[in-house]
DNA sequence: GAGATGACATTCG
DNA sequence: GCGAATGCCATCT
């Protein structure tokens, strides 16, 4: 029941105008390889009626990933996404090298390999 | 309690 | 870049 709590800590601590991956979130939030989990209880933020920008929240390849029966539509993610300075390329894809929240804790080599 | 499921990530071919 | 296979664990059936 309380497993997600670290979740939703760092899902609220997404910056606005920056995105985390499933990944990062498992990874600050103590479960690094349990990114599934992250989407699972994202999934039951709103049944469980907390209020968290799982919007920020993106999968890997830096798209967004929505449950078709979320509050209006993709689209509407989309457009919040967009209200926080996020642009989405022509395949709604995410540059995750610009918006890409760097938590100080987070450090992934292959984050750095990038630069 | 056991088996299947899942808003995924990562690695290998 | 893409598809298949593997891992991880809470929730659902």
């Amino acid at each position: 029941m309380s497993a997600y709590e670290d979740i939703y800590r760092v899902t609220r601590r997404i910056p606005r105008g920056k995105v985390a991956t499933y990944g990062q979130i498992a990874y600050l939030s103590g479960r690094e390889r349990q990114a599934r989990l992250v989407g699972y209880a994202l999934h039951r933020v709103d049944l469980a009626g907390e209020e968290v920008p799982w919007q920020r929240v993106v999968n890997a390849r830096g798209e967004i990933s929505y449950s078709p029966f979320r509050r209006g539509s993709d689209y509407l993610q989309r457009a919040l996404l967009e209200e926080e300075g996020i642009v989405f390329d022509g395949a709604g894809k995410i540059d995750l090298r610009k918006y890409q929240w760097q938590a100080e804790e987070y450090t992934r080599e292959d984050i750095r390999s990038c630069f």
